[in-house]
DNA sequence: CAACCAATATAACATCAAGTTATGAAGATT
DNA sequence: AATCTTCATAACTTGATGTTATATTGGTTG
């Protein structure tokens, strides 16, 4: 026998109600639909499911058995509901990010802590990896959002750009490294020390190329390459190697990392930092919600470089 | 947002089977029909559910999430229809019989206990009263059957009565009371025992009245009264008191308690001992199957009773 | 890359259930 | 007994669900 959910429904609502009229109020239905639905539900069972004659409405033992089923029903059903509505609200689902290394270590991550403290119930899925692939994966809908740095006029046509921070690359060293208290630097003071070199197909070792061509150092060492932020700020803290990052995750990991930028000009990429996403607005509502958080967070965090510059200048 | 619960199930056939034909096909339902549902459902909710493109196909995670509803409410719904086909089965339910004292104490107490041995689940409340207050009962529906004695004529046109036993009474006492070993009892010998007379207000005590005025005794003494079986008993095995009890009743006790039967005669009722209970087959099928039982039983003490007769005049 | 095959979506229609209002019947209450 | 509340019924409209037939789409394969 198979059994509409909803009439276990209505039927719970009676029982709970204590009658058909006051059940069909709260259920926000006419008295007659009820007692017809309830008449139908009879018959099917083929077995009266109140007591006759009794005021309030008491059912008999198999109508509260199945009153308690049809409040099961209505337990899904409203958890359905809120599931829901929680989701369009972008407080619940999964956000699937990912950027260049680098970045995701040094600064994104620091913001999703951020952005979980807000709403905890979004689960944010992050991966690594540079703007050809991750392109290609927010076309695959395997991705929600990238956040990666990108020429304006390398841009796809179908996927949406909104930056956030124009490229800005340091040469970072540990804090009192021996070339901070120089004014001037030049390309020999940077040629003798070693440096740590970025993942040879990420865009961060283009840079670091340009920018010692820039600065005139020809003849540069590399005594550690291929590792991640992590490995990267610990090969720096204990050594007086150099190496190039850009100038947010020198800023927001100098908090916990005895690290500082040098004062060197070395030529800024063309390129912005921003979040890549689909044109579609597709039913992300939690992603949509990230990517708002990130931009806010990155607001915040030029604000703060800018604030921190004019200390600097004014002592 | 109100969802469908029946939708939320549709959801969780088709991420268990993985499509859309398939969930359709555990369904039993058409796969168009399960198409468009799915397609409503998402359009209510305003989101997709499914991954675009993927085969097999695979939920989101508000798809996934909603799933598990859905299998909520599909539980509840196996449940319902597991509690409706017992219940129809006689395999669960209540029971509430009724019937005179000593014979609910006596006799159908024995074959509750064997009742619920077979069905457990089958629940029996009991009480006492007498036929006139039963049959408003039945009337009244707040009682599936009674057991009482009745006259053929007595019994009510809009009830229906099963007789099991004739009425036979007989006049009982303690194993080895002084009178077992006579042949003829005379209204001498009966007046010089005190007797345990019933509630004045039942049927027995009517019977007793009758047995002792057809025995020819008019100086009897009553010394208690008023007892239930209990009581009564004991009160029979610790003294050399009489009663006039119904010869299912002792002929049942025996097998605990040291009583037995006087071989005097002492006049039978016109009733009938029977099952009274509704006329219309009233939707309680544990009632059926219990008043079936109750026959059947019946049957075979009678059966048992018949047997013992016939030993006792071989011997 | 074209062609094929399986899965899904759409169309068109029939049927049934659920909703409505209006009203009758029945029970409880005084 | 009269009244008032509650439940059941009637008549109708609307929307959902089911069907079969067919078009699209997407993945697979030579």
């Amino acid at each position: 026998m198979k059994i509409d959910p909803r009439h276990l429904e209505i039927l719970a609502a009676i029982v709970e109600n204590g009658g058909l009229t006051e059940g069909a109020e709260a259920l926000g239905k006419s008295q007659p639909s009820v007692s017809r639905t309830l008449a139908q539900l009879e018959s099917r069972i083929g077995t009266a499911l109140f007591k006759p004659g009794r005021r309030p409405l008491q059912p008999t033992e198999l109508g509260e058995a199945l009153a308690e089923q049809g409040r099961m029903v209505r337990k899904a059903n409203l958890a359905s509901s809120d599931i829901v509505s929680r989701f369009k609200a972008g407080h619940a689902g999964l956000v699937r990010v990912a950027g260049t290394p680098i970045f995701m270590d040094g600064v994104i991550s620091g913001i999703i802590a951020r952005f979980q403290a807000q709403v905890p119930d979004v689960r944010v899925e992050q991966s690594y990896g540079y703007a050809e692939t991750l392109i290609e994966k927010l076309r695959n809908e395997t991705l929600d959002m990238a956040i990666v740095p990108l020429r304006r006029d390398k841009v796809p046509r179908d996927l949406l750009f909104q930056p956030i921070l124009p490229g800005l690359n340091v040469v970072a060293c540990r804090e009192g490294h021996p070339l901070t208290r120089r004014k001037l630097l030049t390309p020999q003071d940077i040629e003798e020390f070693p440096w740590i070199a970025p993942p040879v197909d990420s865009p961060l070792y283009r840079d670091l190329k340009r920018a010692l061509a820039n600065i005139g150092a020809e003849n540069y060492r590399i005594s550690f390459s291929g590792g991640s932020l992590a490995s990267v700020i610990n090969v720096l803290t204990g050594s007086d190697s150099l190496t190039v990052l850009p100038y947010s995750v020198v800023f927001t990991m100098k908090a916990q990392s005895a690290i500082e930028a040098l004062s060197l000009e070395i030529g800024h990429p063309d390129r912005m930092l921003g979040v890549l996403a689909s044109s579609t607005p597709h039913d992300n509502p939690a992603a949509q919600r990230f990517r708002a958080f990130v931009v806010a967070q990155f607001e915040a965090l030029a604000h703060r470089i800018v604030q921190h510059q004019k200390d600097r200048i004014w002592r």
